[in-house]
DNA sequence: CTGAAAGCGCTTACAG
DNA sequence: CTGAAAGCGCTTACAG
């Protein structure tokens, strides 16, 4: 039976239940140090019928530090952030360390997010996870020598912290080549602008450079997905066959929009982590969210383990292209 | 400038920096209590010099507790649970609360949700939101008296656990009457066991409950989304002319199915928080997640404020019908 | 307005 | 194998 407060329980009620001293309950429950199995018995049964439940705070204050991982995350209504999050916590789970979250959604102050980082440092976590652009180099930098700190999903400019992301410039590259190859010799490149979206600025790089040949008017606008489609089918009129959209959330914008509009272009995504990617038939690239989530968990849980690493500070995973029916062959 | 290890800074190094005592950095610092401006001033730069960071670990439990609300998640690759972790979120950073996640994937064993309880309230959390059904009321009723507890987007059986959810009846009372208005007399409802997913079979039991005059072929089956697929098509090309799904993942593997076979039939889903669902034209009903996000939140909030409460525990929020063409009339 | 002291709940050498 | 004591870093009455 559960006591009636069994958060107002401490060790020390556990230990006097026992008739032995808070040291020694201690280390029953913890099952560090020598100790007779028939105390350890006694003590794990008291706390079990109190329905003992340790205060971390203490415990990790008195024991110097944390052994879990802090994780900063980004808006998870967004499927990339929600594989992303999902796939951490799966890599987590499979080495053997926890996580705890804190997210921040839409913050233009950023504001909140500096109080997120705040919260996770001053939680102690053993190591830092950043799953956000929200927070740049400068703000992680000066903590980088105290606790190991990955970005991860996104690119890092700073050497001084790790990263593991995804090869944009191959994905760029990819969907290049495809685009080319279906015959589209003048596009719209849909993307947003590097103060809005670094990543999706670096996409719509990678794009530009990947499409030599191809005659490219380049749109960068606000974080809406909605923003700038009108604009970019503007183009489309204008002789454009293909708009090459930074993200899978954007390209949906601009399908949307040419439904009601009851036009016809061709469309590319980025992402490939909505649910019917397939079933929309959305021509992008399905980023390997769960490479680099695994990457990331298991560098972090390495030097958690104190093993050497001997590994290049940022490193980017390539995912493959996804060919459906947003991009065909254009027309002559 | 950042001190080379900040993480070290105790408030003590900034005490002695300034020339007070902790008493009084501690006061600066929180801006309680009586101080001189030019003091807190002083022991403001001296913390940003420092690159002071609080341990959360001694302030809480010096404090006596954290202002810090607890969210158990379920896996966040799931559109529904991502959707609904975004809308408590806004909803708390609206609220002015923090929050501190913790996931729990597949768990077959609960042994990780169990863990993720203890740790949340081993952080003495103010309050806890469980977004999962793997913890049941069995697990939170010992700790329902210590701290508030909401669940929230599922239904919750003990009424000594306070629940935002959602009106299943309703909905499922909405789909059937769409159903049955497009001519359909005779479907399946297609959907999880009660031991795979409690939510899910309550919609199938809503679902059914709402479908006199129809005929029903009930099947529940398995977690993943492709179970059972097979036998609803089966089904289907004996007479049933709509699967009914009660998940949006299930309908999309069901319609996934039926254009590998390039066979036909009607189907609806349930969430209808899939990004592209007004693309993939899908019939299924929009669940509320913001209301119930929104009023979980503040029945937490308004707890910690010391509020009285004269709201009935459990509470269900009502969504709308979303008609797409994957429920079409029936030929005859 | 400020400081000395006690205390939050737990852990960890150090003796025994 | 077990206990007394010191300490983790911070806060909060209590005096002044």
């Amino acid at each position: 039976m559960a006591d009636q407060r069994p958060l107002g329980v401490r060790i020390e009620d556990v230990a006097r239940a026992v008739g032995v001293s808070r040291a020694t309950a201690t280390r029953a429950l913890r099952g560090q140090g020598r100790i007779a199995a028939a105390t350890r018995e006694r003590v794990e049964r008291a706390a079990a019928e109190l329905g003992y439940v340790p205060n971390l705070m203490a415990t990790e204050l008195a024991a110097g530090g944390t052994g879990v991982i802090g994780l900063m995350l980004r808006d998870a209504a967004n499927p990339v952030y929600g594989a992303l999050f999902s796939a951490l916590e799966l890599a987590a789970a499979r080495a053997g360390v926890e996580l705890v979250t804190v997210t921040i959604g839409a913050d233009p102050g950023g504001e909140r997010q500096v109080q997120a980082l705040r919260r996770l440092l001053g939680m102690r976590v053993a190591g830092l996870l950043v799953a956000t652009g929200g927070v740049d180099s400068a703000q992680l930098e000066p903590f980088a020598a105290e606790v190991p700190i990955v970005r991860v999903g996104r690119p890092e400019p700073s050497a001084a912290i790790a990263a593991e992301s995804y090869d944009e410039e191959w994905h760029g590259a990819l969907l290049a080549s495809r685009v080319r190859e279906l015959g589209h010799r003048r596009v719209v490149v849909l993307g947003a602008s590097a103060e809005t979206s670094y990543g999706e600025h670096r996409r719509g790089e990678a794009l530009v450079a990947a499409l030599g040949g191809v005659a490219v008017q380049r749109l960068t606008t606000g974080p809406d997905p909605g923003d700038g489609v009108g604009a970019a089918l503007t183009e489309a009129a204008a002789g454009a066959t293909a708009v090459l959209c930074t993200s899978d959330v954007r390209q949906l914008a601009v399908l949307r929009a040419l439904a009601a509009r009851g036009t016809g272009a061709a469309s590319t995504g980025w992402d490939g982590l909505t649910p019917g990617v397939d079933l929309l038939g959305l021509t992008t690239v399905r980023v390997p969210v769960e490479d680099a989530a695994e990457a990331a968990v298991s560098r972090l849980a390495g030097v958690l383990d104190g093993e050497a690493e001997a590994l290049p500070a940022h490193r980017a995973w390539r995912g493959e292209l996804l060919t459906g029916r947003t991009l065909s062959e254009v027309e002559r």
